[in-house]
DNA sequence: CGCTTTTTCGACACGGTGTTGAGAATCATC
DNA sequence: GATGATTCTCAACACCGTGTCGAAAAAGCG
């Protein structure tokens, strides 16, 4: 239901109602709209973390695997972007998701930035400090999705794909290697 | 009073009463609280704009002019970023804050992307589609602004723009010039 | 079958929103 | 400075979504 209309304008009257049961007993389950949505948002972690996986695990720039993890999450996003963005991007979620969400994001941006030290270490010239890098980096990701949510024909998912991906290695590495 | 709590906890009561009258009386002059918001976003316009005029009407990279208007974007965040945030960032912010945001943006990008068609057509070597990197570039900005205000210590204010700055110059132009 | 635990729901109180219509304040005109 | 029109104010009302509570139904178990 968070994918027809905004999750503000779904009422609880309705979930509860969609699910088969009175408005009053959706709260046998849930505190609060809020606490379902922060239930919803913990159980995308795991399919969030493994997107990326390849890309995080590899060595190098690896474009290839990191436009793979793109477009996964691209495809996440074209379907789910509707709630996701108002969980992941709204400034004022509720306390609830807040405290999720910001785990979840703080956990992306480490999992980013231990990836950039790493190159770093072996040897990879990288623009900045990692941690700063990797949360413009996983900035740029979500606003890109998000604005690909919204705007949906814009551009072409691979144009955009591309775009993203030698954008995001152009951001933290300074260099844009060949698509392959 | 958006600067102190999220708008969504802010009443039409405490609004009206801060001006001095009933809240009954609010609805003489907005017919909401978003009406209210829009209007203030509205007043927004000229300022943003000429915060980065420098850099838009310069030509090549021009990295001084740039982090010139990126800093007094900042600074503007730092101070009303709540609200900026909410009415910027916010999937959801109404019908009326969306309408007169949307515009604001796609101002902000076609003015950006002009920016970009003109150096290309100057010679300098572009990373992609104009209209694809401006919006990247502005959204970038836009959410990293958003991240600076939500986390005020994370990095001091020089490396953020110095970071920013060079990163949207990587992300457009893929090259990184001397911080002079 | 009794007993406990789980689940459901009607009824209530609360708070924020938006409307209405009547009255007060302001201002222009003669 | 009386008059009428316009601007402004506000108390009272109706509405809607939220969250609580306690009673009762349903399910599980000895």
């Amino acid at each position: 239901m968070f994918r027809e209309k905004p999750i503000s304008q779904v009422t609880i009257d309705e979930l509860a109602g969609a699910a088969g049961i009175a408005r009053s007993g959706f709260y046998f389950y849930f505190e609060s709209k809020q606490a379902l949505l922060a239930a919803l948002v913990d159980q995308v972690i795991g399919e969030n973390d493994l997107e990326m996986a390849e890309w995080l695990a590899s060595d190098g720039l690896d474009r290839q695997a990191l436009r793979l993890g793109l477009g996964r999450a691209l495809f996440r996003w074209k379907i789910d972007g509707r709630w996701l963005r108002e969980a992941f991007i709204n400034p004022d979620p509720g306390p609830d998701v807040m405290q999720i969400r910001d785990r979840l994001v703080a956990d992306g941006c480490t999992a980013f930035s231990r990836r950039i030290e790493r190159d770093a270490r072996a040897g990879l010239t990288v623009m900045g400090r990692p941690t700063l890098l990797a949360t413009m980096a996983v900035n740029l990701r979500s606003v890109t999705f998000a604005d690909a949510y919204a705007h949906p024909d814009a551009y072409p998912d691979d144009e955009l794909l591309d775009t993203l991906t030698d954008a995001i290695l152009r951001l933290v590495y300074g260099v844009t290697p060949d698509r392959t």
